[in-house]
DNA sequence: GATTATCGTTCCACTATTTGAAACGTCGTA
DNA sequence: TACGACGTTTCAAATAGTGGAACGATAATC
């Protein structure tokens, strides 16, 4: 699933791998655990951990003997959160759809193929910080990476495409590589998505992409609910306002250039 | 003043010193403005924005030509604050800490010599994610900073001061070992330490570390106001409310279990 | 209390990667 | 057309990474 380009750009990109590695499993880690799934040799591997240990990327648990995520990919991630993403400038767009229309909102990008959450507000509940930026999540059965898949040009979809693992979350989710791209001519027509418990039970959420004026796509943007608070056509009533803040973003986007999304995302 | 074990841990260690000087410098960087600063020759330096590049830890801007922290950071920093942290296991105290005063809190972890905030929560406006989460700021002009400081064993605080910079932000600011050693003195006696607008005009705070019972420093937690809004006196009132917060997440954080904060912290 | 796994750490000859001065394109400017 | 400033590529020399195997420490088993 995550081949990668993990042994391209030599020993730095074997390291990034496993920083990756670690970041992924969710909980602290031991020499011996990584042995098991990781590609290097014992002495490899833990000359690699040695070395991003020292230098604040992992964190090492000496009592435990295991090694987690550093504090020093916060402060880096400070840095790409203000420089690199949608977020700043989507800020006062975000804070107003939220407030108009007392709803979860969430702004997100793809990376790689997947949908990375880079900013939230929820309507009710004071905000978690980072508990939702930085996040993951799919973008074949959420409502912002449909909508983004769907304005993608044919190149870049098409490379997207292998990468979604189509795991069934709930019934409603799409399974298969051609019912997504229905789907998302669906979405290109309607100019919005929907999520229909597609990836989590009673979770709905209306979608629209955030297109630059010349049409290419930088983000998503959603409002989020439940079944029980609302219908898929309470969401839908929703869409000017949502169609509004993700434009505004757009054009704002468009003139702080944001050139080559590209690289790194996608 | 960032010398840095940069050149050590070879290959990964160089690249993440340039991953680090394009975080910092806060603005996208062009080879030839990097080129200025760095230790490496251009070739190598090329090598290294490329590789950082194709591995998404920096992006680049191919109209401008310039390279950005790119959005994988994003990604493994929401591991690392979940998982390395006090964040989460402070969150439920700093939320009612901030609802019971009505003010402004952070939580910060020392990282490197210097305060790195990992939470905050603004009473009044709606918190922007990041924004502050992330941040770094000094250590020997904070309240927080001084408060961790404070309560360090001699060699830990030995091996912090020389990396202090001693930066006069303000008249009231720190600016010499000795005195810095001497208010440190003063905030052991008296559990807490003030931000007597040492860093910003007219800012002011209160803080206290956050101690495991053991009495090891894992953390700061601090009140923050204004000369117009608050006396000293007044913040000084709050003096039992932070250090019972403080006291809570120490013990929580103990038995979470924090045990190597020394290894990438400090 | 001796024996055996298990796991982290160290060694070192072998190999692959990194290095960087110099040459090369490319584009904008004089 | 020539010049200068930058980014990009090359390639032999230098350096750093590799990983099988041996080692030591601790915990589990007999």
């Amino acid at each position: 699933m995550m081949k990668d380009n993990a042994h391209k750009d030599g020993t730095v990109g074997k390291a990034l791998a496993i920083l990756d590695e670690v970041a992924t499993a969710g909980r602290p880690l031991r020499l011996s655990d990584m042995l098991a799934t990781s590609a290097y040799p014992k002495a490899t591997l833990y000359r690699f951990l040695q070395t991003l240990t020292s230098q604040g990327m992992l964190a090492y648990d000496a009592e435990r003997q295991t090694y987690r995520p550093g504090l020093r990919l916060v402060r880096l991630a400070h840095a790409a959160w203000q420089q690199s993403s949608l977020a700043p400038i989507a800020l006062p767009y975000v804070d107003a759809l939220s407030a108009e229309l007392g709803e979860t909102v969430h702004l997100a990008q793809l990376d790689n193929g997947q949908v990375l959450y880079v900013d939230k507000r929820n309507a009710v509940s004071p905000v978690e910080m980072f508990s939702q930026a930085g996040k993951i999540g799919p973008a074949y059965c959420t409502g912002v990476g449909k909508a983004m898949m769907a304005f993608l040009d044919e190149a870049e979809l098409e490379r997207l495409i292998p990468k979604q693992a189509f795991h069934a979350y709930t019934a409603h989710t799409i399974t298969s590589a051609d019912a997504l791209r229905a789907e998302l001519a669906a979405i290109r027509k309607a100019g919005i998505s929907f999520d229909r418990e597609e990836h989590e039970p009673s979770i709905i959420c209306i979608a629209a992409p955030i297109l630059t004026p010349a049409g290419r796509v930088v983000g998503g943007l959603s409002v989020t609910s439940t079944t029980t608070r609302h219908s898929l056509g309470a969401l839908e009533a929703m869409k000017p306002a949502l169609i509004g803040a993700a434009t505004h973003i757009g054009k704002d986007a468009a003139d702080w250039l944001f050139p080559e999304q590209g690289r790194n995302g996608i």
